[in-house]
DNA sequence: AAAAATTTTTAGATTTACCTAAAAATAAAA
DNA sequence: TTTTATTTTTAGGTAAATCTAAAAATTTTT
């Protein structure tokens, strides 16, 4: 069994191993809010306990238990955010310090329950793809709003942001999951993007725009 | 803010409070499963952050301070085996251990909108009061029904044994709450009782009927 | 009230997850 | 290919929560 701490290693590093191929030192430390020598202090006790791959100076990979593991905390989490927005009406800017905590109680009873009691959904609020208990899920094909040309459409079912700030200005703005958008058009000045949202004119910047998954319908 | 082990003595020291009038040092190790040497360190600690009041030798009580925050602690137990009974289906024997550790996720949202959730229960699944968000409840008025005498007929409406066994035990005999009884002997040999409980003659040990607690509604 | 038993505290260690400062390895630039 | 910069590791130390063994205080028994 694993220490909070240990799963909290084991989480950042698989969702660091899901952007870059090696995971370093100083990114993991950033990450966990942490100095570099602690990391590797960590490191060293996760790979003892064979949970990860570690040579010195090359960063570290998930085992396969390790990366068991690390999912099985994804998918608490994800679950516990479900229920908290689903069941306890927080919005979706709320629930991830909390989910952060909860994500570490240890019963595989519970877990299954909840999982049971919220439907089986296959995603969490902000569109991140739920693990079933067997650690599958399908991998999702968004596209970054930002890549959509001038007349594509699609569906927003996703973001790749998840601070409170990024997550309140979307919902300003109406830019929920679900919803349909369309490209009007990509200002040469600043990369801003004109979208058509239900008959509306919105307009986002570049920054906004990157951060925004989208499931096209293909061109117009 | 408390650390998780901290919050743990604070209960620990509230629930024996509620029994002995001095708590003392080794009650709270054997309660908390660990050494006399360990609890006077923390009690110690305990009494710097003004927690609790501690003088050498004599046993602690909690201050104001350190009561409410057990009560709040006690609070978010009893709220959580709630919904583990009453939304995911665990049955009341079950529910204890995940409390325990859901019981220290710090958010003052989460418990409020989750009491709100599950209709502001006034008793978890075992008869015990919640408190409200302000540390209020009712003192119950609770017989133990090895008090009652012959004749005499009540409600169960609590327990005062959380063990698995022990509530196991009851659910088999059908002495669960809410269920009407009534006394129709008590063995003179071992002190055992016989219950009547819809029409069924249920035979119970002195050891059991100790922690059965009844509602009465006063002799025949 | 002295002796014996019990309870509680102190002293000194251990483990976990950190830290700082300095050294070593690797990568980038001149 | 040296030099410089960056990244990572090592060495040595700290704070929290625990432990064992021994000393001190309190309570009970004789």
């Amino acid at each position: 069994m694993q220490s909070y701490t240990e799963e909290n290693y084991l989480k950042t590093i698989y969702h660091l191993a899901e952007k870059t191929t090696n995971v370093q030192t100083n990114a993991i430390a950033e990450q966990m809010q942490t100095k570099p020598a602690s990391v590797t202090d960590m490191i060293k006790k996760l790979a003892d306990k064979g949970l990860v791959d570690y040579i010195k100076y090359q960063g570290v990979t998930l085992t396969e238990i390790g990366k068991n593991t690390a999912v099985d905390i994804v998918r608490k989490h994800r679950l516990w955010e479900v229920f908290l927005v689903d069941k306890l009406n927080f919005k979706w800017d709320e629930v991830h310090d909390v989910a952060e905590e909860l994500e570490h109680i240890r019963s595989v009873e519970l877990i299954e329950r909840l999982d049971e009691f919220l439907g089986f959904p296959k995603a969490d609020p902000h569109g991140d793809p739920i693990p079933d208990k067997n650690g599958r899920f399908a991998k999702t094909q968004f596209i970054k709003l930002i890549e959509l040309k001038v007349g594509d459409s699609g569906t927003i079912t996703g973001v790749s942001q998840h601070s409170s700030a990024f997550l309140k200005h979307l919902e300003k703005l109406g830019l929920t999951l679900g919803k349909q958008i369309k490209i009007n058009d990509v200002t040469d000045f600043d990369g801003s993007v004109e979208i058509l949202l239900s008959d509306k004119q919105v307009n986002i910047s570049r920054e906004v725009a990157k951060h925004i998954l989208i499931s096209s319908n293909g061109k117009n």
